[in-house]
DNA sequence: GGCATGAATTGACGCACATCAACAAATACC
DNA sequence: GGTATTTGTTGATGTGCGTCAATTCATGCC
């Protein structure tokens, strides 16, 4: 807990390495610190923003999880990505001035807000904050490529090793463990991101628990054998 | 064709409209010209940038028509998208300063060649450059959230259906037919978009033609019933 | 604390698409 | 202009994942 006498602010959030403020210099920070105006705090299910409402900001997670999605009016529900703190979320709204997705958390969470005309404002003046706002839409450019790939071309079982492998080492990045996490979705929507029905996502982790490379408990994972899970990702060139 | 005598420029290129320089004065628009300092030809089948190539520009499509694509080491190889005349591409290059994709000419084209770093440097001064390269980035965003979709969860022939309409769409806002469009990619290549095989492509193209839905004569392909493909796209529904 | 509800697991079965293969058509190349 | 190569079509067969269903296990709620 932070005492309430220290200021919540960039400068002083252990997600500067991670989030928007990265690499700029203190007076930089404190201008971006003014613009994030307001936080917000969501409990787990509640949606930050959904699809149509009108676009104003762009959010960093402080604290918590989310998902976000996209509901067809056929009900088709497709995720398409899980955010965790310091990661940017709302981009998919800047082209049409209206979100074109839902963000939901699937814990209790924080944001900062950053409204986006001043976030626009501040980044014709600083450059740092230019190159890493591009940076961070070209990032999710190319995270999405990496997910087409994996829809359009791996096996159950690739995808979900490809799935544990990049959740815990964004969690590294964070200080978490490398090979313990707990999942924060449903099996549904590991299977909705992953093109995959929740039974299907059931059965391949149980198969890694068979074949020693993961412990499941719920939703609580372990992994024993990163190498066998990388191995499995490159690797349809084995398998005909 | 153009005399010798017409500058090429954005300020009278056809696609001005639909380019880069959409929504610019004329002094911006100009300013925006000295930028683009190079034109590229490429022959069908030459790459416009590789996969791991340093990353210096965005490039606007002329003419022609390109693929990106993705292959990884154990052979695998994921088309990521088509691009056409007064589309961007070289977006996935900004975050790590590498390109992380393939970028394939399909048919004779030319492109311009757009100097990132200038360009962040004009749209720190002409907001509506910063705003629109803004929204190109989150247009893509956006598309790729579409194909998710697609690979995530649609069926073969809601996919061909989807990915036809896409293009003639496309096509028609750069005053070509509404119904009426050469294929530019093999059946391999809009598999590999799709998530599908070559020969269910193929298959699925025939059962288009039994049902009445379209003409195809090769990579000549005439819609007749637009309505009916759009069906298919939003009807997961009724399938089960 | 017990009941209700949602989440996860596991099995049996079916189907959409992949795979393998043969052939036809178009295009490229001497 | 004829041959080689690539591209596309179609059929027969296989299989990975989806579907349906039953059961167990958590979690939330009076």
């Amino acid at each position: 807990m932070l005492s309430p006498s220290i200021k919540v602010a960039c400068s002083n959030c252990n997600l500067r390495e991670l989030c928007l403020p990265m690499g700029l210099s203190d007076e930089e920070m404190d201008r971006l610190d003014d613009l994030v105006a307001v936080r917000r705090k969501l409990k787990r299910g509640q949606t930050l923003f959904t699809n149509g409402e009108k676009f104003t900001s762009l959010y960093a997670i402080r604290t918590g999880f989310f998902k976000t999605c996209l509901a067809t009016e056929d009900g088709r529900d497709q995720v398409t990505g899980f955010q965790m703190a310091g990661e940017i979320i709302g981009l998919d709204g800047i082209v049409h001035d209206r979100h074109s997705c839902d963000a939901v958390a699937l814990e209790d969470a924080e944001v900062c807000v950053m409204p986006f005309d001043r976030l626009e404002e501040l980044s014709r003046e600083v450059t740092a904050l230019q190159t890493h706002v591009h940076k961070i839409m070209s990032r999710e450019i190319v995270r999405e490529h990496g997910v087409m790939l994996l829809l359009g071309s791996m096996r159950a079982e690739e995808r979900l090793a490809a799935f544990l492998l990049n959740l815990v080492q964004r969690l590294h990045a964070r200080g978490f463990s490398q090979s313990e996490l707990i999942l924060r979705m449903t099996r549904e929507e590991i299977g909705s991101y992953l093109g995959l029905k929740l039974e299907t996502v059931s059965r391949t982790f149980s198969r890694f628990v068979e074949e020693g490379m993961v412990e499941v408990k719920q939703r609580h994972v372990r992994i024993l054998d990163t190498q066998a899970l990388q191995a499995l990702v490159n690797s349809t060139s084995q398998c005909h």
